[in-house]
DNA sequence: AGAGTTTTTACCTTATACGATAAAAAATTG
DNA sequence: CAATTTTTTATCGTATAAGGTAAAAACTCT
């Protein structure tokens, strides 16, 4: 797998997961974003390449920015609290 | 011009002035990207919807992350940290 | 299990990205 | 300005994205 596929596949689970926590179906995407079902859901599998056009047309339903399928999500920060949730680190 | 348009406008723009900062011109980035000069100078025009497998070529030919090409740079912060990752900034 | 829903797959058509090449146009430099 | 470099435009061939439709497969319930 090239690096161009994983970029592809990689998106494509993200926009999955982005359009299931917004609860609507491939159909109701479709309706969204004017992308036939079943080309969506060749994306999602990460068996099309889908164009800057069609990536902003799922990004805008979605209301996120394309980069939330193309970016690895941020590192957890670096610097460590002194305390998690009210309670001292200390105490685990 | 509709925000797909908008968006490949967009990302052409950004494109072509991350490769003018890098200072190689389009015969390079192709040699680079494995993509044609002409196809480069028709994205970097706004005139070519870019597959998301080229904007990744693109992206990691320049070494930069796709986003560079699709997100409006963020703002300049507005709260200066004191100190960043633990070192004081009067130390840089 | 059966019914209803959602997703996937297949097939066909059309539109367009992309490579290659060559020529024209524009920009740069001496 | 002339020479050189860089970019743009045009044309052609191939590959593939995307829509529509329909059928199959996979899930999700009761």
């Amino acid at each position: 797998m090239d690096n161009a596929e994983q970029i592809i596949y990689f998106a494509g689970q993200r926009i999955r997961t982005v359009r299931r926590e917004s609860n609507i179906n491939l159909h109701q995407l479709a309706l969204l974003t004017g992308i036939s079902a079943p080309a969506l859901s060749l994306i999602e599998n990460g068996k099309r390449d889908p164009r800057l056009s069609t990536l902003s047309k799922i990004a805008k339903a979605l209301r996120v920015e394309i980069s939330a399928f193309t970016d690895k999500p941020a590192e957890e920060p670096l610097i460590v609290p002194d305390t998690v949730q009210g309670y001292a680190i200390s105490s685990f």
